[in-house]
DNA sequence: CGCGGGATGGTGACAATGTCACCGACCACG
DNA sequence: CGTGGTCGGTGACATTGTCACCATCCCGCG
């Protein structure tokens, strides 16, 4: 189930470079729905949260591992997954750079125990607002509730859309769609059968039948842990066929 | 697909008999959440919401009709189900008395098209909370915005369950665990095989044989539109089995 | 260097579920 | 009574998931 080296999971303060350079900190301005805050709430973002870094493979919050902040990430991406009790997995969605991890907040307010975890997936830089102060700035600032209830939104309609293709969707389209998601940069993906059967909450022998034909088709070469694509535009067609 | 005749989705203000009966109004305190709410909280929450009744089939929200306001049931059960490209439809969970539907808050705050519905299962009864009351209590009452959260978390939790099920549950568990929610009162479901397909987001013909295979095994009875439970032991047992 | 041992991927047989086409029984309504 | 629509049954087939097993590759270690 490759869970790879893990470090204890405990948030590394960095916060020395990023914080107080005179005037409200830089980072706010990385998410649409903060940089109209007023000043004086700014002040008190700015004040009393941290930059953390997270290395790779933290699991930053997950079944009897309740974090205590609001985490808006600045770099890196985590990625939000389920564990059924077979021991089988789907990814659920990501949280990247600009976006928030609300579901920290959930966890938080709601003193229940969530079946879902999240791993960073890259290293991640991001800044940690404490319970009291979110709460604060939720009493406070009509925009910040605003950006906390659209965050929420954005991640219900992404376990919409995660139920919708699980239900409804056929195999090959949902591979097609991910390896073109998964190779942003490039056109490579970096990942093994299983990680991409996890991705989708399928079996490995599912993915392994799907890229071979991907292959005789031409459409992609494999390597061992990687796939070059070859033919953005017949995985697209695919993807976004009935 | 079953679309059981719609009214046109007008809520009917009904609040007289239920307002203004001296002192605070009485269903606050079917809210787990509201009743420890200061007394001047209440009344805001009294005086400026409505009771309204709606009919069974009414769509309470859906895309392009977005509501403003936040329901709290007093009385009856909303079904919230979601309808695939290709017509196919599955129950995500419903929200029932001593609840909110706080997904209409979602759709409200984030002016985002939801693909899910909500559809008054029975006739409903239900206090409506404008946009600006809510904004305003969530500001105001620290107990209020828990409760709002704490009603969010909670239907994230059905998601995840949600999920978890489509993607690695059996459909005979699954059919049986419906069987028996769906049967609280006595041991009787009224429903046709493709109203359970849809509560389970699969195919009529599934339920078909299931239920046959059930009915074989003597632990149901079937009728046209109705299925008597014979032995809810071993539909529990099958619904627990690993 | 050679030798495990784990990770990765390939394969065939089979089971479970979904899809399609079609049929007959039932029911509401004129 | 008809008759049209809903409801449920059925067989053939496609897709996806499960299981058992194997070959190869990679990597660390004696």
């Amino acid at each position: 189930m490759t869970r790879n080296g893990d470090t204890d999971g405990t948030l590394h303060a960095t916060n020395a470079h990023l914080r107080g350079r005179g005037g409200s900190a830089p980072w706010i301005d990385r998410f649409a729905g903060l940089s109209r805050l007023p000043d004086d709430i700014k002040k008190t973002l700015t004040d009393s949260s941290q930059v953390v870094s997270v290395p790779a493979g933290t699991v930053v919050f997950g079944p009897g591992h309740i974090p205590d902040n609001l985490l808006l990430l600045l770099e890196g991406s985590v990625r939000v997954s389920q564990t059924s009790e077979q021991g089988r997995e789907i990814v659920l969605y990501r949280v990247e750079a600009g976006q928030s991890c609300v579901l920290t907040t959930a966890c938080l307010l709601a003193h229940e125990a969530y079946a879902a975890e999240g791993i960073a997936e890259t290293d991640v830089k991001a800044v940690a607002i404490p319970r009291a102060t979110f709460d604060d700035l939720v009493s406070r600032a009509p925009l910040f509730r605003d950006f906390v209830f659209t965050a929420y939104s954005r991640r219900i309609t992404d376990l919409f859309r995660v139920v919708d293709e699980v239900a409804f969707g056929r195999i090959d389209m949902r591979l097609a769609e991910r390896l073109l998601t998964l190779s942003r940069d490039g056109d490579e993906v970096k990942a093994t059968h299983q990680q991409l059967a996890t991705e989708l909450g399928t079996a490995r022998e599912v993915i392994s039948r799907q890229l071979q034909e991907f292959q005789r088709r031409g459409w992609i070469e494999q390597e061992r842990g990687r796939i070059l694509l070859h033919d953005r535009k017949h995985l697209t067609a695919l993807r976004d066929s009935l």
